[in-house]
DNA sequence: GATGAATGAGTCTTCATTCAT
DNA sequence: GATGAATGAAGACTCATTCAT
């Protein structure tokens, strides 16, 4: 007997992110995928009940993986700036590291497969960043701005930015990332 | 292939964007798009050869379209921060107006339609935007980071907070509006 | 513009039937119905929403043709006997010209298409057939069981005498019909 | 490709039985069939080779089984009515006990499962009862009309009133097994 | 030009069968 | 022998595109 192998749900997501990644949402199907992870379409189908479960646990796994690394090295004692820092840097390296992710989260928004349940969810995610955010105007460090288009901002910026330098080939030197962090922060303090 | 009833062309771009902000581009067919136009599938493909062309065209399209709102009422005569502040508000405008371009140019960027010289096309669209940038930049307005860094800045903070209150279902006030251009000003000045 | 043509769904249930003797229910499929009728596989879908609404319109279909043969020249002031044998005839006759419906609606009872719904309105049909043992019963012509069970008895020898003779190649004589009518009257007279 | 434990070719046949009837040919699958019958889908093919030769197989047992109880308790030397009354009544006893048989054999007769050589041995099996009808004509207690449309007779009215008793989910009382016979047996006699 | 029915290639999904454990 | 995951051919269904009206 040969148990259900959880690596291959991992293999079919990685397939899925690196599809959709070249191809969009709109160009991707099944068969592709399974050939993609080294698998014959049937395969897919005993791990997925069909295309939408598929795309959706995706959906959900990438929301939570991401929310699980920004708070990585973050010290709650250190004073703001530093903080903010931090969790700036690591939002940075994620998504530059995971370019992919993202695209496909970006293409799952507007689409017919993620359900609204989905969606909802991976809102509550952001809240440890709405906490940050708070902190930081809390202790008048922040411009009193609401925290939501504070974060949309920030993140609105460095999410470009790093699709940008993708598409360039290109990484971003140390004191690019310094420069950019410097953009997101002028911006925000008081 | 493209006879008189530019009406119907227009009709049929219209269509397409509100189809794909609501389902995305894996998500609408031909037939939709004729139905929502008030056309038969078959009409079309009388002003299309076929969903290639029409996607392609809207993208070429929506590109443009945006390019030549950017600079109105921009002089060149004024200093540099009122003129920028023009071309900010200018596309910011646009970009809450015309929501559903964002979204349609958006979910081309990884998709099978999108064939390479428009893609290229589109972006000498933001030479303009470019050269602005640089101005600031040799008036030491504005920081000496690349300016394609800088623009990603901007535009990509502007979509995700037009995003954001597309789907709060609101629109910014006044204040907000002001204060957004505050965060994104003052992380470019030196 | 061409209009839906109500001839191509006769086209299909008739190639339908066809397929259903030859091969069983367990053995068709949409394209195999779609070639017989001469359309292409698609086609089969602007007529009907799936398989299952193509099996159950012909299922009621079915039911419900014969049902208004059954009483061709039946007088209801002729004496019973001579109103039995009328409406028997063209049970027979209808059974014997129609073989593959009867072989379809065969299948379809405990198959997974037909929907329960069907099946109810289909016994309805039945009540003329009922009234008519009845009025033979109040005439004590004819033996005083349970008319469900005259008309299994009835109805269940001839499917099986119609089989019989589909499958020999055959028709049945005038002298056979004749005596097989004889054996159905003598097992209900009283 | 039949190894020793006989007891679970009897539950996958038994499972086949159950499936079908509730189902029909159309609506089953090995796996269904396996996991009915309490094992693996793998294990089915370790006692039949493929799916055709499992329903062939199933086909095959039900016409032999049905067969050998029809003249139990049959005495040759009693008269004919009394014999013939005694194989009648095994015959509805069997049908009603095993109704699934019944189904599932009327089911493969237009089924692609079947071969021709299973037909053809299967109707050997009617021999018997073909004897049996010759010798009430002979003794001209029947009516002298071909025997298969006889048996037609005999058997169509049987299965079709013991369909309609199990569709009603009861059992026919004494009195209706005397009155269903009395049927059968004045439309036969002379 | 406009229509929408017709087409059939291409998807998603199922399922008989195989095979590693 | 038993298991159930893996396979891929085949079936249901969709949809871009064509074409008769």
């Amino acid at each position: 007997m040969k148990p259900k192998d959880e690596n291959k749900v991992r293999e079919i997501h990685r397939a899925t992110l690196a599809l959709v990644k070249e191809k969009g949402l709109a160009g991707i199907t099944i068969e592709q995928i399974a050939k993609q992870a080294g698998l014959a379409t049937g395969t897919v189908y005993i791990y997925f009940t069909n295309k939408d479960e598929l795309i959706n646990s995706l959906f959900a796994i990438c929301r939570k993986a991401s929310a699980e690394v920004y708070f990585k090295n973050y010290d709650p004692r250190a004073p703001f700036k530093e903080g903010f820092r931090t969790v700036w840097m690591n939002l940075l390296q994620y998504r530059m590291e995971r370019f992919e992710e993202a695209v496909f989260i970006e293409q799952c928004y507007h689409s017919p497969f993620i359900n609204a349940g989905n969606r909802d969810i991976s809102n509550q995610l952001l809240k440890p960043l709405f906490s940050l955010i708070e902190r930081g105007k809390n202790e008048q460090l922040i411009k009193p701005v609401d925290t939501l288009l504070l974060l949309a901002y920030i993140i609105g910026a460095m999410s470009e930015i790093v699709r940008l330098t993708h598409y360039q080939g290109r990484k971003l030197s140390n004191k690019e990332v310094e420069a950019v962090f410097g953009l997101c922060w002028d911006g925000l303090r008081t």
